[in-house]
DNA sequence: CATGGGATTGACT
DNA sequence: GTCAATCCCATGC
């Protein structure tokens, strides 16, 4: 496996960001995936925790790019998010749906199920799957922490994209800010 | 200190 | 299609 994506990719416009992530391989404790979904939120529009600016809780996403924001949601998942843009800037991709590649049985063993193209078809789903908990929190995704993002495979490096709305969101929700590999069976949604 | 609301999922009608 | 689970956080009294 290559080296995992630098800092530099992180420091940039979180749509940039958000759209180069797709092809990119999540790695975490024995498995890995492909990013076929992610969606950007920033701080200028209300649908992003950072909108209210520095707290305990969005601390991480203010803090320097090149770090994950993993935060519960609904009182029962982990989302796992790359934190993007230059310190002070409330900006995070967040990962939504992997194509599963190493330790499938273990992400079948920790979901509990068989087929392939549920095991990570949503924020919820490939955390569960990956085994990425609240504590990972704010740890580096470049390499020294214990989740990593490398570059696309040469099979990814061309992907097509395709963009739409945000799911599961009530602000900001006219945004096309949600990118999917086009075509792919591994998305949360179509 | 009490309360309301989620960047979701899976089970059920 | 509907709905509950479940808990942390931000807000307001």
């Amino acid at each position: 496996m290559t080296a995992p994506l630098a800092v530099d990719f992180y420091d940039r416009p979180v749509l940039e960001v958000a759209r180069e992530l797709v092809g990119c391989v999540v790695s975490h404790a024995g498995t890995s995936g492909v990013i076929v979904e992610t969606e950007a939120y920033h701080d200028s529009e209300p649908a992003c925790h950072a909108f209210v600016g520095v707290t305990n809780r969005t601390r991480t996403l203010f803090g320097p790019p090149g770090r994950a924001y993993v935060y519960r949601s609904y009182g029962i998942h982990a989302l796992l998010n790359a934190v993007c843009e230059a310190e002070g800037v409330g900006a995070a991709v967040l990962v939504r749906a992997l194509e599963p590649a190493e330790g499938i049985e273990l992400m079948r063993a920790r979901r509990g199920l068989d087929r392939t193209e549920q095991l990570c078809s949503g924020p919820g789903k490939l955390t569960q799957a990956l085994g990425i908990e609240l504590g990972e929190n704010d740890t580096p995704l470049t390499g020294a922490g214990p989740v990593a993002i490398h570059p696309r495979p040469a099979a990814w490096s061309d992907v097509e994209l395709v963009a739409s709305r945000r799911i599961g969101i009530t602000k900001a929700v006219e945004l096309p800010w949600r990118f999917c590999a086009r075509g792919s069976g591994h998305v949360s949604r179509p």
